[in-house]
This record gives C-alpha cells, sequence and structure tokens, in this order.
DNA sequence: TTGAGTATTGAACTCGCAGTCAATAGATTC
DNA sequence: GAATCTATTGACTGCGAGTTCAATACTCAA
C-alpha cells in the first residue's frame, strides 16, 4: 500500500505548501491533517511522521510563513531621495501597496497574531518579526527625527518607527475585512499628512 | 435533579456574563459550553437550551462585546477645544488610553475579528460595528479638512476618519502582544506629528 | 394540597479528528 | 535476484466536545 519515496526535503516541502495553502484557506483551527495530506497527495499518517503533530506542523507553517514574508526592503529609489520625510512616506506607500498585494498572506499572519496570545511559542516567533520589520524603519526615522530634533523633543527613533508601523497595521486590519477599504485615499492621506510635515520643516 | 428556577431573563444574563468571562480567558476557539455552564452554576444542557448552538451562544456574547462597547465619545472638553487638530490629538489620546486599560476586551474583539474572516455572520455585525466607529470620527475630520482645504485637496473627510481608526487599530495590535510596547512614547510620537501639523496651520 | 406546566438536568449519543503503529511495498545494496 | 532497509500506508484507538432528549423537580395557580 505505501506509494512512490521521496527524500525527506522534497516531503517536507510538499506537506508545508499543502499546509500553507490549507491554512490560508481554513484559518489555522480549521486546518485538518486530512485535509493537507490529500492536497500534499499523502496519507495524513505521514504528515504526521513529518511533523510529529498538529501543533509542529502550525509553527512549521509559521516558520515558513515569516521566512518566506518579504522583509522590508529600502530600495536604491527610496534612500536616493533627498527628504527623509519623503522617504518614510515613499516606504509607506510601498508597504501599503504590498498588503494590498497579498490578502491572504495578511490573514494568515493575523491568525497567528490572534493565536499567539494563547502560544507562547506562536508568541515569541511574530513578536521576533515584527520587531525585525520595526528596527528596518529605524535608520528612516532617525534621519527624520535628525532633521528637526527641536519639534520631536522626546521622541525616539524607535518611537517613530513604531508608529509608522502601527499605520500600517492599522491599515491592514481595516483592508482585511472592509471590502470598501479604499486603499488609494489612505495613501492620499497619508501623504497630505507627511507633506505637511514636510512643509513645517521646509519652512 | 433540576435545581432552583429563575426568569429567562435573569438566566441569559448569568449564562451571557458566564461566557463572555470564559471567552476573554480562553479565546473563541476554546470556549467550552461545559466550562461557561460550570461559571454561570447551572448544566450545559441549559446553556444550549437558551442559546441553542454554541455558535449562537457566540455570536449573543459577540453583540452583547459590541453593545457594551463604550462608543467613542467626543467629550465636551474635547469639543471646546478650538483647534481642529487639537482635538483630534487630544481623541487619539483618549482612545489610546482606552486600549491600554480595557486589553482583554481588546483581545476578545480581535478574537471576534479574525474569526469574521471564515464567518459571514461575524463578519457583518464586525464591520457595522467599526464603521459607526470610524463614522465618530467624522466630524472632527471634517473641521480639520475645512480648516486647511488646500493642503488637503483630494482627501475626504472619510477618509481622514479611516486613517485615524487606522493608527489606534495598529496601535491596539502593537499593543496586545508586545510587553515591551511603549503607549507614552507612541502618545508623544502621535502627539508630535500632530503638533507639526498644528505649527503649519498656524504658520 | 394538588395538579399542570415548565425550567432544568445529566446521561447518552454522535461525530470528527489527532495521534499510534504494525504491516507493506518500493528502493537499494550486494 | 535475494536480502535488507525504510518510507509509507491506513486501520484502529481514544478523547473531547457539541447536541439531543426523556426524566425530573421546582413553581405556581386553583
Amino acid at each position: 500500500m505505501p506509494g512512490t519515496k521521496a527524500s525527506e526535503a522534497i516531503r517536507r516541502e510538499q506537506i508545508l505548501n499543502a499546509a500553507y495553502r490549507v491554512a490560508v484557506h481554513r484559518g489555522l483551527q480549521g486546518t485538518r491533517i486530512q485535509e493537507v495530506a490529500a492536497r500534499a497527495g499523502v496519507s495524513h499518517g505521514l504528515v504526521l511522521f513529518y511533523f510529529k503533530s498538529k501543533r509542529g506542523l502550525l509553527l512549521a507553517v509559521l516558520d515558513r510563513l515569516l521566512a518566506t514574508t518579504t522583509i522590508l526592503h529600502v530600495g536604491e529609489d527610496i534612500r536616493m531621495i533627498a527628504s527623509p520625510i519623503e522617504s518614510l512616506l515613499a516606504l509607506l506607500r510601498q508597504e501599503m501597496d504590498r498588503l494590498s498585494s497579498e490578502p491572504q498572506r495578511i490573514r494568515l499572519t493575523f491568525d497567528y497574531w490572534t493565536a499567539g496570545i494563547r502560544d507562547r511559542e506562536i508568541r515569541l516567533k511574530m513578536r521576533t518579526e515584527f520587531q525585525r520589520y520595526r528596527d528596518a524603519f529605524f535608520p528612516l526615522a532617525s534621519d527624520v527625527l535628525a532633521r528637526d530634533p527641536e519639534r520631536f523633543h522626546g521622541v525616539t527613533p524607535m518611537g517613530l518607527a513604531a508608529v509608522s508601523v502601527s499605520f500600517i497595521n492599522g491599515c491592514a486590519i481595516q483592508a482585511m475585512l472592509d471590502p470598501a477599504f479604499d486603499i488609494a485615499q489612505h495613501l492620499l492621506a497619508a501623504e497630505n499628512l507627511l507633506q505637511f510635515m514636510h512643509g513645517a520643516v521646509v519652512a
């Protein structure tokens, strides 16, 4: 009855792929090992053989999700912008575009986020990931503060970075459930807010 | 074997109270009817008798959660502030304070939010609630835009209101899992951002 | 006090799914 | 081609939880 054999690496990859798709489709709680196995074209026994438990499988899916998440990339074009505030604006725009382009991934990420409330291991992984994301904002935030230290008296670069992340997260949340969510309008509003700041700096 | 009898209203209230506390503690998926019944001091059969199903119970808990959510309240003090932007700032501060003061409620809300991805009925309830919340920002947002229509060219009041909500949601998300999340720093950063805007307006 | 009506119970049923493991067939080696 | 190895299977187990419902005890009106 056993089917064709394959190397461990290939099988794990197959199963993880399947698990990811099922998790995206059904949610974390709704993910059943049977369905993952069916999608991967193996028996459910094999899934448990490789990942030991459902929890192990979902943790592996989380690792994969985080590993394949596009790390915040501050491209050459953004770095070339002379004004720090306009750079930050460009980065926010980029990230919001990315959010709207992969809704499924975002939904799954939030699913893990919620699960992290009650699961220590998930929580730690998520926390690490978000810290990394926030840290990527750090240099730009520093530049912004350095340009006008007096106005931002008391604000730390990490504080400003965190606020940027908050804004992006908040947009993601609204975009997740609200079909009428207007990304363009959000971008426009954010843009104007930051232009506002820029105007103040220049003046 | 039946215990003391009570009116329907009292029993529903008892059970809902218990269900809410269990849901807060265990999460939506982790809520078991047995535990709810135990907390309410009734049999699990009675819980099903009144709420028909677990789903029915959780929907009732959601109704209760939303009904008892403090509706965004723009107090006299805030309305008295002459500058629209400073009013908005005060409102953001108020809401962030509120977030940090009831973390359990926020967590449960996000739990339903996640569930809403796959459950149409929950989704609709959540959507309605968030729209109401967003609408409450509308008047203030309008005032802000009216004060300087040219700079905000193209931005709608609803757009600005949505951005405000995004910011608050984003803060809530970070605060939920990150123990080191610095509300004070967030407030400070937000405050400075808005002061910035205010300075531009005055200038 | 009694009887009807009903709120309440809890045993029993069902169902789905995670996890186990001995058997097995494909691969590999000599 | 035989022997060995091991990846793979699928039947089996057990449990946890939602749901059902007939029995039961409380309430209240007559």
